[in-house]
DNA sequence: TATTTTTTGTTGCAAATGCAACTATTTTAA
DNA sequence: TTAAAATAGTTGCATTTGCAACAAAAAATA
């Protein structure tokens, strides 16, 4: 029991040290690829929607945004319907560096899976999928101050 | 591409916050959980070793394990064959927590794989170690500074 | 054996992270 | 329609994180 996750941990840390170091060469600090390529991927996307899309803390989120929007990647775009909301674009550099990154998310990716088959890749990504939709539920669910019981 | 790596990402960003929101009751913070089941698990490992099977950077593998001594959760021992190692275990006090870290964890697993059948579960435990083993490869080079061609 | 390289551990520093606590809108419900 | 709850965003503060740069011991190689 608990193996799977510890395996997805170590994926994932690996996986994030690699980009992190890689990333260094387009001026963009830790973490900060995640939030780019998924505004460039969702332009007009809110703060809140990508810190829940990303699954990390929101006022983390809000630094790293604000990062971003410093060093020119993004900007922050106030919604007229609703004046609570602040929507995110890509800037013309921001939208220059996002091949890079999904180049290099690319290139993961192929590293990852090398040696399976089509059917084991299509696999794995169907049963990660069921995973994330099973753990998102507690997440939420414990990030808004609830207990699990078990 | 780059939706497995994504999902995998997602995974294990809820879960580490969900452990880290739990473990505070144990007076564990941000992480140590991670270092201390496996101390618990492989006594007698060194920080290096450990840092390795984390996949997390050596010098933040320090500072949580001397966190973890100084609030009395494990130990240092001086290894007599090798001045250069310390050996590292669990005190009364780690021991105790164990049970409570690996029930979290096992509880987790238990909610990630809802809904699997057991031929799911084993399939997909399969697939990721395999792209654990892919992706550690790569972590260890361009840890070492190396630059990966793609 | 002597020297070079690798392994293990540490600290300084700058930056990211996340919990509290707050404001301001918007939505829901009484 | 007003009050309460939820949503979106921000900042203070303490902590964690990780790159550089270093030291000391051990292992590899010349």
């Amino acid at each position: 029991m608990s193996e799977i996750l510890r395996e997805i941990g170590m994926i994932a840390r690996a996986l994030d040290s690699i980009s992190n170091i890689e990333f260094k060469e387009y001026d963009l600090t830790k973490g900060q690829y995640l939030y780019l390529v998924r505004i460039c991927e969702n332009p007009g996307i809110i703060q809140e929607k990508l810190a829940e899309m990303i699954k990390v803390d929101r006022t983390t989120a809000a630094r790293a945004i604000k990062k971003l929007e410093m060093n020119g990647f993004i900007e922050k775009k106030d919604d007229l319907q609703n004046k609570k909301n602040k929507n995110l674009f890509p800037t013309e550099k921001g939208k220059n560096v996002y091949p890079f990154i999904k180049r290099e998310n690319d290139y993961s990716d192929k590293v990852a899976l090398e040696g399976f088959t089509q059917e084991e890749a299509d696999t794995i990504l169907k049963l990660v999928q069921r995973v994330r939709k099973n753990i998102e539920t507690d997440w939420e669910f414990v990030k808004k101050g609830n207990k699990r019981n078990y």
